[in-house]
DNA sequence: ATGCCAACCTGC
DNA sequence: GCAGGT
DNA sequence: GCAT
């Protein structure tokens, strides 16, 4: 990408660029254009290519046919700036910002319906006292006066600058093989490992079964490409997945799974999958790489075979690049690596790279004893890929790991200075491993300890050879005389050994300290639980992230987790998913991270992040945070843009839509409805502007949930409300009161518990807590939606609509009962809308989710949350093969492996009344709701 | 280069 | 089918 | 954004 011409001390505000443009060139960030799937992926493939229609991005020209020029951005509206303003005060607590709106003209707030209404939204029509106002969704009281149609609002929507939208995709065919090549050689490197192992492997001929609770295969019968043991890695892995219950058939018709060897493709293998051999295998059977089994022994779990993870390449389900069976298979590189002996769990280090050149070869040390693993492959560099690698004391190195892209221009680079200066001392090594291992007595818990996660690490590397995870004492005693074979591939024959015979030091430790307990029980303790990578098995509570939290990299966590709330409200979602995962593991380290060598040892954070963590590490700012900050408050633009995106109802998309055409402020928008084509629920945000942004006190949520809760107790004393949200995890001031309403007895699709719902809202505006619809239970009633995937959604057919979604307001009574008293109108300004005396009104924002008495455990799951360890508890079902929702929990669910994920199989349901269970039965150890903040 | 990915719901 | 929401 |  060229780099961009500007300053950034010298920006031209006035410009009508928005903050995303200059973003992006600041960021030398290669946005990748091309998500070949589709639904909710491909939206956001289109979503980008119109912001970037709408920034025109001059920089990236050679895919643009004309580009063009800064003046030619359309200022379709500088008149709509004029008369009225809505200005931001940051100064708030809790990031809300409030916004007072202030208009030009004397009377903003007038006409005939209440004051400070705006016509044509719910409120509106509140006010007019409508009957059935709760039970009507905004659009339909709107109807009647619904705005004419005009022109488009997307003015800047034909100002095409050609995306580029699929550039040079073709030659992927061509260089997969070139991937293919390094894929082959890490397989053969692999195998030769099995070789190695062969010898020891002999031992364990007489198959031993698995504890019966572990033999995850027991229902499983695999057939093998190539179907037979003589190859010894297949061996080893064939007699490894027989102990764990599979059955090892010699038909393909017999079998569950088909494993293919790593080094054939799809054509290779089609024609042995019986008659539907191209038809993406129209019987039963699964095809999955050797990968599979392994996996599924590593995490004792049966996982989700349809995985991309474990797709045999060329398979013809998802396009994958076709290539010829990589023949230009390389040499098989030296792959001893694996230097860090010392890595505990909270200082996890990346993974090395499967085909590492390193030729350091230092001799291992042949001491048993723990402490001698102090020899000098443990220094962290070794771990690194060589192109990383760096001398962690010369701070000039730190260089290397500026990002290429970076702007010169950047106006004196905080990391350049701090790099320059000499803020490590070289007592401070990147990698704290030296004293860590000082630290670790042979006979303290804490020394194995850290054995133990070096163990784990090998395995993680090398994971394709299967491990005994429970071989007897024998075994062992037999694996360290025959440790080395100089059999194949002379190259790495040392390496081997002394990965070999590290791996059995740790084995030896851990049964010197567990006396060989049942093995199994050592390899759960050796082994990282699958469940465990995922952040809804991680504790997680408020404190922990609020500032009283005492992590070492507490200042960093929370400067990153700035950047990544900033690129949350730019929808940008991979760099967003990104910014998460290294956010976690930063969170699980107990030292604190100084270092770009030492962040980068940590997986999960690359060079980028790294750079920026040891800024803030040595500086405590991040240039970038405070450059995009200062931008996002200062540029009239984007104070716009995050005004907008204020608004309930409106997202990027529609805000920056609004501010191409030139609108600044909320009455912009009310002024031209004609462009801005406000949709009513947008006009309730707007009018609701701070209501609808200010976080609800938790004494608050407390008082409207016990009158919502008395009043449902008098339509339906069997009715039972829970409030769930933020509120039920112990939260101090939540957005919004969500409830769950349910009642025993209640099946999906009898209308019971809309009826009560219904009732229930009509007497809650009886009590004065007059409120909107904003989104109404429409459950699927209508047949206008039959397509496939919406009949498997809808699987609460029927007339069960689930959610209920709008706003309530605190009757004055029951405000009064609250002890401090919820600020009685500061301003006592009887004209200004309120209700009478001091009263303010607020509106909260409220949803119901109705739920049948079967469902109640999934739905409180998915009620508390939080959003993140919902994602994460629904991500790790699906890699266990099943699925959750908010229904319940489903096992088989197949989604299809293809973009389009559709819905192969819905899965039978295994648990959905108890939320205990759900957890039980995904492996995940309960967690009370106030532990559940991710 | 390309994958990564929660699973739904309503409004328009 | 997209936008916005939980 | 990171990892492969
Ligand atoms: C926003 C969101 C919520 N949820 C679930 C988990 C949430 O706890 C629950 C309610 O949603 P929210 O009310 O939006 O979130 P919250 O209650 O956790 O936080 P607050 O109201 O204080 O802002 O819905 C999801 O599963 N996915 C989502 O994207
Ligand atoms: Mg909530």
């Amino acid at each position: 990408m060229s780099s961009p011409t500007f300053t950034a001390n010298t920006i031209d505000f006035d410009e009508k660029v928005n903050l995303f443009r200059r973003l992006d060139a600041l960021d030398d960030a290669s946005d990748e254009d091309d998500d070949l799937e589709k639904g909710l992926w491909e939206r956001e493939r289109k979503r980008k290519a119109k912001c970037r229609a709408f920034t025109r991005r001059v920089d990236c020209a050679p895919y643009q046919s004309a580009p063009r020029t800064p003046g030619t951005v359309p200022t379709s509206s500088k008149n709509t700036t004029t008369g009225s303003k809505a200005v931001i005060d940051l100064t708030s607590d809790e990031a809300d910002p409030v916004v007072i709106l202030r208009t030009a003209s004397p009377s903003p707030r007038r006409n005939q319906t209440a004051p400070g209404v705006i016509e044509n939204t719910p409120l509106s029509a509140l006010s007019k006292r409508h009957p059935d106002i709760l039970h009507r969704t905004a659009s339909e009281r709107a109807a009647a006066t619904a705005a004419a149609a005009d022109d488009s609002f997307m003015v800047i929507k034909e100002t095409p600058i050609r995306v580029p939208d699929t550039p040079a995709r073709e030659s992927t065919v061509h260089t997969s093989i070139i991937i293919d090549s390094s894929s082959v050689s890490a397989a053969a490197s692999a195998s030769s490992n099995m070789a190695k192992k062969r010898k020891r492997g002999s031992s364990a001929e007489t198959l031993k079964l698995a504890p019966k609770a572990e033999r995850i295969f027991d229902t499983f019968s695999f057939f093998y490409i190539p179907n037979d043991d003589i190859h010894p890695a297949r061996r080893i892995r064939i007699a490894k997945a027989k102990e764990y219950g599979v059955r090892w058939v010699r038909k393909v018709e017999e079998a569950t799974h088909v494993v293919v060897d790593k080094n054939l493709v799809w054509k290779d293998i089609a024609g042995m999958l019986g008659h539907d051999g191209q038809d993406g295998g129209g019987t039963d059977v699964v095809v999955v790489t050797e990968d599979y089994p392994v996996d599924c022994i590593r995490y004792k779990t049966t996982l989700n075979p349809r995985q991309k993870l474990y797709e045999v390449k060329g398979s013809p389900e998802r396009a994958a690049a076709p290539s010829t069976v990589g023949e230009k298979q390389k040499e098989v590189v030296n792959e001893k690596g694996l230097g860090k002996i010392v890595s505990r769990e909270d200082l996890q280090l990346k993974h090395p790279p499967r085909n590492q050149r390193s030729r350091l070869r230092d001799e291992p040390s042949q001491a048993t004893t723990p402490s001698s693993t102090q020899e000098p492959s443990s220094h962290p560099a070794r771990a690194l890929p060589p192109s990383r690698a760096r001398n962690p004391t010369y701070p000039s190195l730190q260089r290397h790991c500026t990002v290429p892209g970076r702007p010169a221009a950047l106006p004196t680079g905080a990391g350049e200075r701090t790099m320059s200066s000499p803020v490590r001392s070289p007592s401070s090594p990147s990698f704290p491993s030296p004293t860590r291992r000082l630290a670790s007595g042979k006979g303290t818990g804490k020394g194995p300890e850290d054995e133990l996660s070096s163990y784990i690490s090998m395995m993680q590397q090398y994971k394709d050879l299967p491990l005994d995870h429970y071989s007897s004492s024998d075994d062992d005693a037999k694996s360290t005389i025959t440790q080395d074979d100089p059999l194949d591939s002379s190259e790495h024959e040392l390496s081997e050994g002394e990965r070999e015979l590290k791996r059995q030091k740790v084995i030896k430790l851990t049964k010197n300290k567990s006396s060989s307990t049942s093995s199994m029980a050592q390899n759960s303790n050796l082994a990282a639980r699958f469940e465990d990578r995922f952040s809804c098995s991680r504790g997680g509570t408020k404190e922990s992230k609020s500032s009283t939290s005492n992590n070492p990299n507490h200042n960093t966590i929370e400067i990153l987790q700035k950047m990544l709330d900033y690129y949350t409200r730019t929808s940008d979602h991979w760099r967003t998913y990104a910014y998460r995962r290294a956010i976690s593991t930063l969170r699980q380290q107990s030292i604190p991270i100084l270092t770009s060598s030492q962040a980068l040892s940590l997986p999960n954070i690359g060079v980028r992040l790294a750079d920026k963590i040891q800024e803030i590490a040595t500086t405590s700012r991040l240039q970038k945070l405070d450059y995009v900050t200062n931008q996002s408050s200062t540029d009239p633009v984007d104070r716009a843009t995050q005004l907008f995106l204020g608004i309930y109802g409106v997202g990027l998309p529609t805000a920056q839509g609004w501010t191409s055409l030139g609108f600044r402020t909320l009455t912009d928008l009310l002024q031209n409805p004609e462009k801005a084509r406000l949709t009513p629920n947008q006009k309730l945000g707007i009018e609701r502007y701070s209501d609808l942004n200010t976080r609800i006190p938790r004494r608050e949520v407390s008082a409207l949930a016990n009158w919502v809760v008395g009043v449902g107790k008098r339509v339906d004393p069997s009715v039972k409300i829970i409030v769930g949200g933020s509120y039920r995890r112990g939260a101090k001031s939540s957005g919004d009161v969500d409830f769950i309403v349910t009642k025993e007895g209640t099946r999906e699709g009898d209308g019971k518990l809309v009826m009560f719902l219904e009732e229930l809202l009509a007497r809650l505006e009886g009590e004065g807590g007059m409120g909107c619809a904003l989104a109404s239970l429409r459950g699927n009633v209508d047949g206008k939606r039959g397509t496939n995937k919406q009949r498997w959604k809808g699987s609460n057919s029927g007339t069960d609509g689930s959610k209920w979604h709008g706003c309530l307001v605190l009757p004055e009574h029951i405000a009064n009962t609250i002890s401090p008293p919820p600020e009685q109108s500061a301003v006592a300004t009887p004209s200004d809308g309120r209700t009478s005396r001091g009263y303010n009104p607020v509106f909260r924002r409220v949803d119901f989710l109705l739920v049948p008495s079967a469902q109640l455990g999934a739905a409180l799951l998915y009620f508390t949350g939080n959003d993140i360890f919902n994602r994460s508890m629904r991500l790790l079902a699906s890699k266990k093969g099943m699925r959750l929702n908010q229904r319940g929990l489903y096992k088989g669910a197949l989604r299809g492996p293809g973009p389009g994920r559709e819905n192969i199989a819905e899965g039978e349901p295994v648990e959905g009344r108890d939320e205990r269970r759900i957890f039980e039965v995904l492996g995940v150890g309960w967690r009370e709701p106030e532990d559940r903040w991710c």
